[in-house]
RNA sequence: CGAGCCGGCCGGGCAGCCGCUGGCGGACCAUGAUCCGCCGGAGGAAAGUCCGGGCUCCCCAGGGCAAGGGCGCCGGGUAACGCCCGGGCGGCGCAAGCCGACGGAAAGUGCCACAGAAAACAUACCGCCGGACCCCGGUCCGGUAAGGGUGAAAAGGUGCGGUAAGAGCGCACCGCGUUUGCGGCAACGCAAACGGCACGGCAAACCCCGUCCGGAGCAAGACCGAAUAGAAAUCCCAUGGCGCGGCCCGCGCCGGAUUCGGGUAGGUCGCAAGAGGCGCCCGGCAACGUGCGUCCCAGAUGAAUGGCUGUCCACGACAGAACCCGGCUUACAGGCCGGCUCGUUUU
RNA sequence: UGGGGUGUAGCCAAGUGGUCCAAGGCACCGGGUUUUGAUCCCGGCAUUCCCAGGUUCGAAUCCUGGCACCCCAG
């Protein structure tokens, strides 16, 4: 069974968004939430968790490394504070981060900051059973 | 101690917690994009894609020729190279050292603006010298190329002799060329004799000579599954089946190959043990090679190394594998080790 | 990952197999014409020809290396 303490914290492949059409399906009909660098794009799934998918062009960033940053900040974000398994009454959701060319010029923490703003949004949308202690102890 | 040169190396460390990914082992009333344990998990440039290979498929299947392109002192190393090592020559530096697209201009074609008499078959503006004429300054004829002037570059340089003035005209030295001898595998060097101006520069101008090169690329390519359109063109029919004419045989369809168009974007393999790393012996000035021993060292596929906390310090640069090797080039905080040169001080 | 292309003034751009001045147009600025404006005429743009080296007497042009931007394939 699900550990409910630890389950948010967990980031396997069945928490990420792996195919083409896993992608498609959220850009179909998403709910969106913009800012200066990073947009959300997140359409309810028929799962039991959360999933999340990044989108990182050379655009934003022509180093690799440069655009390792931003996925791996969004990544770690993610993986604490999304909903994990054993949430099957909740609607969970697809989510899909795309990361703007001004992503490139902040560093970690603003980019934790724009996560925190977009999450938040999200969540007063679609709203959980658990609580969110991270998210209001962070702020 | 200061200034500098060369070679080699490192690229935050430790501890804890939460995660990611591969392998192996295990768990299950949920066999999966799951969970648990152990072990492995980015670079010196992983980069730019500038060269050289391996490996695949296509073409040719034997090689040659042509086109186009690369390379270019000599010798060696290497699977190969445009790389590396050693040497020669030239240049820079007091030196340690560093730098060099460094074959050919009497095979040919072409270019050298402006200036200048003349820019390559040489030639004569101001001059200098001799002669003639007019008469006190020039004109004409001839000789000459030292000096002036022009230019990025002016037809060997310096000195002495020589001369009407001059000139390789003669001589010495330097330079250049040819021949011979000697040293060296060679590039080349040294020496002698001879030649005298006969060979201006540019081949990163066309080119000549020598030498090397077929094309694409792992999203190559192979297989499984799904899906669309037994649709189009060309060829084959050796084997097999069916139909038609009585058989040989022929034709048509099924079938096979290639191409074009359309659809699909799921999985498996390729996919990591290699021209491999490290250590030692031997050969070699060295690059490197032979042998022995030892190690297994990333394999993802929306794509893994991160986050937080504590602590130490010089407060962490450039930057992320995507088929794999050998090089080159470019980016880079700081630091370590070894050798050497010059200067200064002290003994 | 692989392949290809382009960098010249604020913008669009031409440019030679090397030699005074780097065409031209738009825009902008100054002046003239006009009662004023448009048109028209004259003049101007003080451009490291993306950057750094090299070849050459001389380089936007030739060579080498780099940077930036754009496009294409699956």
């Amino acid at each position: 069974m699900a550990v409910a303490a630890g389950a948010g914290q967990r980031f396997g492949k069945n928490r990420r968004l792996l195919t083409g059409r896993g992608f498609r399906f959220v850009f179909k009909r998403p709910w969106q939430s913009r800012g200066d660098g990073l947009r959300f794009y997140a359409r309810p799934n028929d799962g039991d968790c959360d999933r999340l998918g990044i989108a990182v062009s050379r655009k934003v960033d022509a180093k690799a490394a440069g655009r390792n940053r931003i996925k791996r900040q969004v990544r770690e974000f993610f993986r604490r504070h999304s909903e994990g398994e054993g949430n099957i009454g909740d609607r969970c959701v697809d989510l899909v981060v795309v990361a703007q060319k001004p992503c490139a010029a902040m560093d970690n923490a603003a980019i934790r900051d724009e996560l925190r703003q977009h999450w938040r949004r999200l969540i007063r949308r679609h709203p959980r059973r658990s609580a969110l202690p991270g998210v209001h102890s962070a702020t």
